[in-house]
DNA sequence: AGCACGCCGACT
DNA sequence: GTCGGCGTGCTC
């Protein structure tokens, strides 16, 4: 194909940034250059759409149809490696190009013409940088990040290391490194939002505020964020996953920091796992990649084995720090208090560390007060309408509610029950952090209690408040979900209870094994950092199980071994390919027809097995009822091919959608 | 993704 | 006879 349109008027080929099944072409106005990766606004129907030139077009369409593009947007132009990751990532999700497109654009706000504004002042600058010393072991890790840096290569490396071992300090080498050199550093963190303290330690190591990105921003520091990034002047972004889209003029490394964490997944919109994709971009930009962690997935342990990626190890807690003193609590054989979940020798701890004047983490992944209510009557319990969950009870906050974890719809906590309409009959089952505060606060009546969930972005604001009442020792006994495991330090944790250690284990998902023992080993780090030996409790009624036996003797690698054994055994990735078809419709009867014809239309493929239709995990969400059929082929088989060729043989309306979930974290 | 178009039931 | 429900399809 010659690059030089044939047409007498040159045209365009534009992406643009919705989820169009195609590229469009249009006019280029004479006299006017648009080359590719040129970004403009164009007349998309009786609108005006955003987009971004692939280069010259020999497309055959009726000139008649074509209208011209409008002036190129004055921002810098997107890059070739970033076009081409953005095709790559369309390619490998089954999104749309144009979707993806909207993810590197940083949503409306950036290119929506800008309101006049007060500048703020760009380089905030701190006390000059502060560097720790380096140990040893770090120093030999660092160094080998650092060379990659300086080689300007792809390149990918586990940091491997304890909590406290010192990976911060080390990968912030690379990032010198980087800077140094005139490019760009990225650092992905699972939840942005919550990791305040990261993001303080960064700014006092760099001596300067990096540039944040995540879905909280303002329209305006979006966009100033935006262009700082395209335009090189943002030397260090910390970022939520979406970061990983972002236009860098030249950057030098990325680093996914607790690269087993499971927030990387996005579930909706363009479903991608960031860890994978970091790796794809850094390939891409010829840049290299680190994936810190604790605990690293079993798919990053492999990809080192198999010599894909580097490894560098911190054998242990850097300075004086040990490592904490792990007990498994057999509730088996505890004699627990009636309405109670801590038990006895919990509770010695606890008297004991309040004694010392130490503080104490109460951990319990369960937000509210009850997962469950139910009518001592009739035996109803209560469920969303809206979802196949039940409601749970939430009391702080000011009003006494029954609320959706998975759709957010809240009512006020009934006053008889809805099904036999008697009153007083209603029974909370179970606890949630705020039921666990009530008890310890029975307990331990002159400790200072306090509870850190992650309940909505509205109540950021109250969690640092939290954060900083704990550094600051103001907080005896935390009680906590699993936003506590990410990463905080708080010097004067010296004991971690964790109440229900087997929550994560139910479900049978090919990953609980695997996801139980990365949290509760990430919930122990919190304990005993610095000088006193941390000690760690976690309640359980199978004390015999794998996680907890590995947990308590710190053998990783055993867990590690059994589980990469069991995937092999099973043919379970990364030893063969999966992905989730999910169907959903307001009418069931509708989504069940698309369903069974889909069923019957499964091509015939020796390497690829599909399994379903059944409803899926969550079988209503939001009002939609959803089925869903897994995918599992050969390692070597493009499941994507598969997949699109499937879908094509059906006519599917509009009323039902279908998400692909390529390389799906949960399942059962 | 928007948004317009068009084909069927309810009401002035 | 018109208003408006949403199912279908197009956007250069």
């Amino acid at each position: 194909m010659s690059p030089v349109s044939s047409h007498k008027n040159p045209r365009v080929e534009v992406l643009i940034h919705q989820a169009l099944p195609k590229t469009l072409t249009y006019l280029l106005p004479e006299g006017q250059a648009a080359p590719r990766g040129t970004l403009v606004s164009v007349p998309l129907g009786k609108k005006k759409g955003f987009g971004v030139v692939l280069g010259l077009s020999n497309e055959n369409i009726d000139e008649a149809k074509l209208k011209p593009i409008e002036a190129p947007l004055e921002l810098p132009p997107l890059k070739n490696a970033l076009l081409d990751f953005i095709m790559w990532v369309a390619e490998y999700t089954l999104s749309s190009p144009g979707n993806v497109l909207a993810m590197a654009l940083g949503g409306q706000s950036v290119l929506a013409a800008p309101k006049p504004r007060k500048k703020k002042e760009e380089t905030e600058t701190l006390i000059s940088p502060e560097k720790h010393p380096l140990s040893p072991a770090q120093e030999v890790a660092a160094n080998q990040l650092v060379e990659d840096v300086k080689k300007h290569h792809f390149a990918v490396t586990l940091l491997d290391g304890v909590t406290g071992s010192g990976k911060t300090e080390t990968y912030c080498e690379a990032i010198e490194a980087a800077m140094a050199a005139g490019r760009q550093a990225l650092v992905m963190l699972p939840e942005i939002a919550l990791t305040t303290q990261l993001v303080g330690r960064l700014a006092k190591r760099f001596g300067f505020q990096p540039a944040l990105w995540h879905s909280g921003l303002t329209p305006a520091t979006r966009r100033d964020t935006w262009k700082a990034v395209a335009e090189g002047k943002a030397k260090l972004v910390v970022g939520a996953r979406s970061a990983l889209f972002l236009p860098y003029a030249d950057l030098g490394v990325i680093v996914v920091d607790e690269e087993h964490d499971g927030s990387y997944k996005q579930e909706d919109g363009v479903i991608y796992h960031a860890r994978d994709m970091a790796v794809v971009r850094g390939k891409m930009e010829k840049i290299p990649v680190v994936l810190s962690s604790a605990t690293p997935s079993l798919e990053t342990v492999l990809n080192m084995r198999a010599k894909k990626y580097q490894h560098v190890h911190l054998p242990e807690r850097h300075g004086q720090a040990v490592l904490p003193r792990i007990h498994l609590v057999d509730l088996r054989k505890e004699q627990m208090p009636r309405g109670g979940w801590i038990s006895p020798t919990l509770q010695n701890a606890i008297r004991e560390c309040l004694q010392r004047g130490e503080q104490s983490l109460l951990f319990l992944n369960r937000r509210g007060y009850a997962p469950l209510t139910l009518c001592r009557s009739c035996g109803y319990r209560f469920a969303c309408p809206q979802c196949t969950a039940w409601l749970v009870e939430h009391r702080d906050g000011g009003k006494h509610r029954l609320v959706c974890h998975h759709c957010g719809t809240a009512e006020l906590y009934p006053r008889s029950c809805r099904e036999c309409k008697k009153e007083n009959t209603l029974a909370a089952c179970g606890p949630g952090v705020e039921r666990l505060k009530e008890e310890a606060g029975k307990l331990f009546p002159n400790a200072r209690i306090a509870v850190m969930a992650s309940d909505t972005q509205e109540h950021l604001a109250a969690l640092h408040q939290t954060i900083a009442a704990m550094e600051a020792g103001q907080i005896d006994i935390l009680i906590g979900t699993q936003i506590v495991a990410k990463g905080y330090h708080f010097p004067g944790l010296t004991l971690v209870g964790v109440i229900d250690g087997d929550l994560g284990l139910q479900g049978g998902d090919l990953r609980a094994a695997e996801h139980t023992f990365q949290l509760l080993a990430q919930v122990a780090g919190r304990s005993g950092r610095v000088d006193v030996h941390g000690r760690v409790y976690i309640q359980t009624v199978q004390p015999q199980h794998a996680v907890m036996q590995n947990l308590a003797q710190y053998d990783r690698d055993r867990l590690v071994e059994t589980l990469i054994r069991e995937r092999e055994k099973f043919a379970m990735p990364p030893y063969a390919r999966l992905a989730t078809v999910t169907l959903s419709a307001t009418d069931p009867a509708a989504g069940k027809e698309i369903a069974k014809k889909l069923a019957a239309n499964i091509p015939l493929q020796a390497d690829v097995e599909v399994l379903g239709p059944a409803p899926a995990p969550m079988a209503m969400l939001r009002g939609r009822f959803r089925l869903r059929f897994l995918v599992k082929t050969a390692k070597a088989t493009k499941i994507q091919e598969f997949i699109r060729n499937w879908l094509s043989l059906v006519k599917i309306p509009h009323t039902t959608r279908v998400s692909v979930d390529i390389d799906p974290q949960n399942f059962s």
